[in-house]
DNA sequence: ACCTGAACACCGTTCAAGT
DNA sequence: ACCTGAACACCGTTCAAGT
């Protein structure tokens, strides 16, 4: 007894996470994850409790990608570098993203990046109703467009016109947060 | 020879959309989908060329629950009634709406569904460019919405909560396109 | 022409057994 | 304590065989 762990969670949610962006969510299989770390499948569930533990925990490590703004920025700034890190996670792991639109957003990191971004429209002005509603809609206009792109609905447009396409998205979420935008989020 | 056929494409996917809508997405198996309409999984076959190709085929099913709406309609009107399909659709098939999101807008259906938008679009001023922007734009936020909403991403909120976000949103992408109201979708 | 039985390779998961 | 081998019920898919 007290054999060292060959492996550990975030070792199995990191090798899940290497498939998935490499050949698919399909290819996540607990074999597939298991091979890459020289162990068998069965190992694995000492450290997720299911296939299903394992893809929330994946959900769970992309939401780390998106590192709270530096609070001193301006409120606008900080929902645009959030919503970019969003776009950027998308890209990078394109299979695994869907999954942020399907599961709860009742994890810590999700409550974290969701405290930063009510924390931003609470400095626009609104308050905690109104924040909350327009975090709700913006998380979702965001998460739902960075999606769609990585899913490649928008795939025969070129580069130039999906960022053209979210520079416009940011600038509607800010105007409809501004005091001096349209009024709509604030109402 | 000249056996009539027990089943077809349309029973197929209504059946596949009856397991999915009562008992959720994984337990659309080939096996489930022929057991419900008396004939073992290996019938299927002849209907649909592989589960993928009836997943796509779910997708197209959904599609057609968005009505052209009534073109003597006001364009804001149209647009209006285009979402609410839209989010009826979600909450009447919440396994099988994210796909939606996932798999590609260039199959009849969706094609049909983007001309009414479009059209739509242009009637409220808007050029070819940036009537299909905005249609990108619009078509991602109330998809995105529709299928938060149905995973129960905002579950604890009550219905009211979520029936006032969702004229806000109407609210906004109506602010946005129209020719009097924030000029970010028309600049 | 349409459906079935048998078979294959694979999947998630369990449990007792090894070290 | 941690990992493995063997086993189970299931999955998508094929192909030759039945009617």
């Amino acid at each position: 007894m007290g054999r060292p762990a060959q492996i550990s969670r975030p070792a199995v949610l990191a090798a899940a996470l290497e498939v998935a962006d490499e050949h698919g969510l399909d290819a996540v299989t607990m074999q597939a994850v298991a091979a890459r770390l020289g162990v068998t499948a069965m190992a694995l569930y000492r450290h997720v409790r299911s296939k299903d533990d394992l893809l929330d925990g994946l959900v769970e490590a992309l939401l780390t990608e998106f590192p709270p703004p530096d609070p001193s920025l301006p409120w606008r700034e900080r929902l645009a570098l959030t919503a970019t890190a969003v776009r950027a996670s998308a890209g990078r792991h394109p299979a695994v993203f869907p999954l942020l639109l399907r599961r709860p957003a009742e994890t810590d990191q999700a409550r974290r990046v969701r405290d930063g971004v009510l924390a931003a429209l609470r400095e626009a002005g609104l308050d905690d109703e109104r924040a909350a509603r327009a975090e709700r809609l913006i998380s979702t206009a965001v998460l739902g467009y960075a999606a769609s792109e990585a899913a490649g609905r928008f795939g025969h447009h070129a580069r130039e016109v999906r960022d053209a396409d979210f520079e416009i998205l940011l600038d509607v979420i800010g105007a409809c947060v501004d005091p001096g935008g349209s009024r709509s989020c604030r109402e």
